[in-house]
DNA sequence: CATTGCATGTAACGCGTTACATGATTAT
DNA sequence: ATAATCATGTAACGCGTTACATGCAATG
């Protein structure tokens, strides 16, 4: 039910539209929490009906800016400190680790390598997009930091262990 | 479609029961494709319907063994080399990161340092399984050891971030 | 006037979770 | 006997993905 409170999360930061909403998913919460304009558009209709958000204004093109209410604030606070996240993570990356005995040593050599690039790309891509990360100041930025700082860490961690992993096999 | 692929997997490394691959999902996949029995048997009807896998025995109380066929074997070996893992993960717990300003620095430096020990404990339940890990040394155990340092990389750095992010916080 | 961008929505399908439902065999 | 374990299945519901469908408004 994470999605629920992506959009609470950014409605709590400032009003928005479904269609602000869709292009705030992909600039910052992509790596995170992906949405479709599909999943977010019922999202929008679901919240409006518990109560957690409201339509404030119609613009041109139906446009309707939605805002949180109090009761969504609530649930938002309630979401961030009561509720203890999801512990396990599905990975088809580690999961194809497991059976990589199925394959010559030498694909097996080619699979991680192949992640280890991968997670190089990935630090390179933060590293590019460092700027505009550590630019502006608003709260949500500031603690997007964080979570950049993750990311940097993270595949960093991944990069060596897979170089590690690689060297493993027979 | 990678619980296909864990079923696969299993039985490509020796034919099984639902009932079996259950425990084997339980036992070594937990952390990285978890399973539910009612997803595994569904899936197993689907995978004979589809002659990736057949029943080769039936035992006492309905037990089915099923063995992975060519087919399967050679649908395996594709998505194992063919097939580019997902690059985006979810993950709840970063989500909460970027709204930790809808909270007291308090809260959210102490959701920070409960992530932090969530961490630990995990990198000490990782390490007080290491025996079992390396125990064995049939094909599937020898590459779930590289599952398994993985692992232990991960939450040491989540752990590390988590100290680091936490002392960001006003 | 034509293209791009803004803007909202619906439908179909598959995967994952929870709960329900049943029954045979083995061990104590 | 009775409890634990082995063993298989179904049903309901929600979330996520892809594709379809439509139309207004601003920019050049």
């Amino acid at each position: 039910m994470s999605l629920r409170h992506g959009v609470l999360g950014l409605l709590a930061h400032s009003s928005a539209s479904g269609y602000d909403l869709m292009r705030a998913f992909d600039l910052s919460l992509a790596n995170v929490w992906p949405a479709t304009q599909s999943q977010l558009y019922g999202e929008l209709g679901k919240l409006t009906a518990d109560g957690m958000i409201e339509v404030v204004a119609e613009g041109p093109r139906g446009r309707k800016e939605y805002a949180i209410t109090a009761e969504g604030r609530d649930e938002l606070r309630r979401w961030l400190i009561d509720v203890p996240p999801a512990r396990v993570r599905r990975s088809d990356m580690l999961l194809r680790v497991f059976f990589l005995s199925q394959v010559d040593p030498d694909q097996a050599r080619a699979y991680l390598r192949r992640q280890g690039e991968q997670a190089e790309r990935a630090l390179a891509e933060l590293e590019s997009i460092r700027g505009v990360v550590e630019g502006g100041d608003d709260d949500l930025r500031h603690h997007g930091r964080l979570a950049f700082e993750y990311g940097l860490r993270l595949h960093q961690a991944e990069a060596e262990w897979a170089r590690w992993a690689e060297q493993q096999i027979s």
